[in-house]
DNA sequence: AAAGTTGCGTCAATGGTGTTGACATAAGGG
DNA sequence: CCCTTATGTCAACACCATTGACGCAACTTT
């Protein structure tokens, strides 16, 4: 089998048992669907089958192995929120919109952003992400090393907190809120002798439990616009 | 089962028929070692049972399930990363050596990172971990509640690298060497109408394949810096 | 020292997962 | 209208986490 798969074009459009006719978008779509509907366990070959009404093998026809459908869903939800992104101002501007929307696409689908988000898809959405992430930080006045090395700290920066969040977010319930509750509990007890820095910001140490994504991304551009036309 | 598992005081100490006698140290000893030896795929309760010499399941006798064993294996890493660290000169110098152990522990455990850079261990190791950053944060002269949410800001950060780099790093040797190749061929033959800045950087690009974590640690040490005793 | 309790290691079974090779059938080209 | 073959289906394999029943042996009690 795995040499006639995933042929580059495809003809023959027979429809299954149940009637529906395959596609590799289709699938995607269904894929993306079942991932945001039912929780964390939801995506897998058996279950994503039986959504489309055919044999789980049959999805080995479109792609080579699980991982490859999840870097075509992975680039379908950058296509989805960079859709329509020209910035055209101030460059710094430019990159928040570009974070905001990164992160917060993942955010939309936090159990596909904890499988992918440290991928390369290496498929056109991401080209163009990136296109227009580095002509932001050549916008900024680096030269194209800095800009590269500076693009990546950027967009690994913020994958790395969408990737966290998502991550968390994605957890079964009882864990995360068992996660969460540590912030409120857990720390709340812990002895005056033993942690004292921690005694003393007790009662804000409940901000430990919200995303600081908002933060660090603050901090970020503020380190870039210091630097900006320099190197 | 469910109810026995997990006592607090252990008294019984019944080798099992390979005639090992189990430990909770034991066991995330063997299941740190196991992770790093082999590749990703060898962290399971078999496996784990296999490399102890005793059946799978009484590995339920000591954690209540496979999360509960993560979590104990990354505060344990958290333990060893952090051993004998205690910051004395300048908070900035301090919070950068933080930020090299942390992301060098999990470094060295990509595997274990990949699934715990983002969980609250809520374990002795990792309170005194926060304990030490948060005075860090004071150290630089932030109020309360400031210093919570740059510490935030600042741990999510390195581990959001770490997991990232992690994550990639756990891969499957042909994915993890995928995604690398894919800047110094995917991203090398984009058409130049297409992806101007692509085209323009493009001998750069290969950059974008090694970690961004010093970069963006020093872009968010500096935005530090220069808010320091601020609020 | 003998008896009683029970901690805990073992066994077997359940229901999940990705993946593959063999097979059959219908779609579309000639 | 037939032939080729793409592609959907089936059955099977090897792995996974988890659990209930069982019984041995190690401690406690007498």
């Amino acid at each position: 089998m795995a040499a006639g798969r995933v042929p580059v074009e495809r003809r023959r459009r027979r429809p299954t048992k149940a009637g529906t006719v395959l596609t590799e978008e289709l699938i995607v779509d269904c894929a993306l669907r079942l991932a945001g509907e039912h929780g964390a366990e939801a995506l897998s070959v058996r279950r994503l089958g039986a959504a489309l009404g055919c044999d789980p093998s049959a999805l080995y026809r479109y792609f080579h192995d699980t991982d490859d459908l999840l870097l075509a869903v992975a680039d379908r939800i950058i296509g989805e929120t960079m859709g329509g992104f020209a910035p055209e101002g101030d460059w710094l501007a430019g990159l928040r919109e570009m974070a905001h929307r990164v992160y917060g696409g993942y955010s939309r689908h936090p159990k596909i952003a904890a499988l992918a988000a440290y991928r390369v898809t290496r498929r056109p959405h991401e080209f163009r992400a990136v296109e227009i992430g580095i002509g932001l930080m050549r916008r900024g006045g680096f030269d194209k090393a800095t800009a590269v090395r500076h693009y990546a700290a950027f967009i690994d920066t913020v994958l790395g907190h969408a990737a966290l969040d998502a991550a968390h977010q994605a957890l079964a319930p009882e864990r995360r809120g068992a996660d969460t509750r540590a912030w409120a509990e857990a720390y709340q007890v812990l002895s005056e002798g033993e942690f004292p820095q921690l005694a003393e910001v007790r009662g804000e140490l409940p901000l430990m439990a919200v995303s600081s994504f908002e933060t660090a991304l603050e901090l970020f551009l503020s380190a870039l616009e210091v630097r900006a036309g320099q190197g």
